[in-house]
DNA sequence: AGGATTTTAATTGCACACAATTGAATTGTC
DNA sequence: GACAATTCAATTGTGTGCAATTAAAATCCT
């Protein structure tokens, strides 16, 4: 017998409160309810927020690149990224040497906005309650989970 | 220095890669997408089949009942419900008693359903790659993270 | 009893999220 | 060099998710 089929009683399997799949939903929902009001002066949303963390990070990519680190694709970037655009936090320019693609690079005012969301790592830590060394642990599992799941569907496929 | 002051060099609180937040986010997305294909023979949504699961724990119990069990309210319930009930899962009928309220009710094909669904949390676990003894733990953990946001936010607001 | 307050679900508007399709641009192949 | 196959972003359609408003029903309060 593996590890995976260890004997689970069957009413509990199907118990809201005994799904991991749910306590990460809840906390995914917490996390955008937390960053809502400190995202608000900055006019961002949370995947916002998130899109200009990778930008900060690395600028001038194409709308794949950006979908590859971020495991979102065109469909909810495009709108999202002209957003950002009509908020002059971005500019979002056919490259000239392949014109099929889309580079995104920061305006001036969305590198400036990166002093003003300095401070919200900070405050999210403490909202967390957790010490650097368990958030970083917690991390690191949830990372590995990410990457089981994600096997597991490409072996499915 | 209290525990959340710790030191966090600047450079590495806006990275991506370094955000619990988005180690969430990633892995609630992966979540869905492995759910998908195993739902998809039920006729269910990944949302939906959390409805469900809280109604083949407790019947009969009205919308925001139902929102407080998953941190949802009417705005994105009752399309949902709706849906369910199209699909001929559910009842949603007023209450003789307090006609504010819609209780749901699962109908002979929505209890049938869980029959169907039996097997879902076992490949669940699988593609998970983790041990019980080590699912329990990280859902520990996520819900006692969530617990602190939600505090947080209360004590803000 | 009767009007103000509160509670409840539904509705509206905006923003993701993803599958599937479209259309333009590039690359591969002959 | 032309034509097929591929790549890339945009578009379309469906389904959440949440804030704010609406409308009906119940409760409170004198």
């Amino acid at each position: 017998m593996t590890k995976a089929s260890e004997n689970i009683p069957a009413n509990d399997a199907l118990q809201l409160d005994n799904q991991l799949c749910f306590a990460v939903y809840a906390a995914s929902h917490a996390f955008n309810a937390t960053y809502k009001p400190l995202l608000e002066p900055l006019g961002l949303t949370y995947p916002q927020y998130l899109v200009m963390l990778a930008l900060w990070q690395e600028d001038g990519v194409t709308v794949s690149g950006l979908g590859g680190r971020l495991g979102l694709d065109s469909g909810t970037l495009t709108p999202l990224l002209k957003r950002l655009e009509a908020a002059a936090l971005v500019s979002r320019l056919r490259d000239a040497a392949d014109e099929r693609q889309v580079r995104i690079t920061l305006t001036a005012a969305g590198r400036a906005l990166k002093q003003r969301a300095k401070g919200i790592p900070r405050q999210l830590l403490c909202a967390s309650g957790l010490s650097l060394k368990d958030l970083g642990a917690l991390r690191g599992r949830l990372e590995s989970l990410t990457a089981n799941l994600r096997a597991f569907e490409a072996k499915s496929a």
